[in-house]
DNA sequence: TATCGCGTTAGAATTAGTCTATACTTCGCA
DNA sequence: TGCGAAGTATAGACTAATTCTAACGCGATA
């Protein structure tokens, strides 16, 4: 994913591209993948760049606001954000906290109740605990 | 429940019956609920009993590992604990949020990859995010 | 240049959950 | 009946993810 890439995605989800969040971004969009605030900033640490902890979270927190990112409550103790938008499922694997994309195409549910009244929505999200076997 | 049967359950599962751990399962197993530590403390403090905080997050954390309960990680800043320990699915209201259980008899999932290699399924669940529409 | 709006920042504050050190209970056994 | 070990409970310190606050930077605009 360009720089170029980068500042269209921004754009399109109205987010003005100022230099911090390019370089969140570039470390969280730069292929499929889910990471936590703290990976994040560690990351950015690597690569010499200077992203106060509260820009990380502040930006996160606007990308997914925004539809830029997705987040991902599945580890109790931290957030992560997946850079995969579209609906898709998970395998969880309780042992190391590895996540793994499902493609959602092939999977159907069939069965499920209707929502409760006066509610619309947001997501249908499929997690599959693993553990070794 | 009655108290015998709370005595009951907490045997099956190899919980020895202190007196504290009984009033935590009054608290929690008295009907299908999902509630967080700090909403069981609340509630024994209402009713006049004492036990440490300390105390309840043992429990709750020897209730989930011996099955008596499930956790119920969604909010991400907090846990749950389910007295529903069978399988099953939930809505779960974003702004509100509320979580309504599922049963999962009625619910097919089909075309499901199969599991990465050396891992077995340790559950499956469906969440339904809503919003008031 | 002065002002404004927006974004960034350091560090303090918050808070769910864990840990530690101590005390209490229960129970097997002398 | 007395005693030590194992198990359990507890207060309060601690940890760590996240949020908040208050100040600062900075480009655009008048
Ligand atoms: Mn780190
Ligand atoms: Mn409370
Ligand atoms: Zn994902
Ligand atoms: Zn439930």
């Amino acid at each position: 994913m360009s720089r170029q890439d980068i500042l269209n995605r921004l754009r399109e989800h109205d987010v003005s591209p100022t230099s911090q969040r390019i370089e969140v971004a570039e470390v969280l969009l730069s292929r499929p993948q889910h990471l936590s605030a703290d990976q994040i900033i560690d990351r950015l640490n690597e690569l010499g760049s200077r992203v106060s902890k509260a820009t990380v979270y502040n930006t996160l927190k606007l990308f997914s606001k925004n539809g830029l990112v997705k987040e991902c409550n599945v580890d109790p103790s931290r957030r992560y954000y997946d850079s995969t938008t579209h609906a898709h499922h998970h395998f969880y694997n309780v042992e190391t906290g590895e996540l793994t994309d499902i493609p959602e195409d092939r999977v159907t549910i069939m069965g499920l109740p209707r929502l409760p009244n006066g509610t619309e929505r947001e997501s249908v999200e499929i997690l599959i605990k693993i553990k070794s076997s």
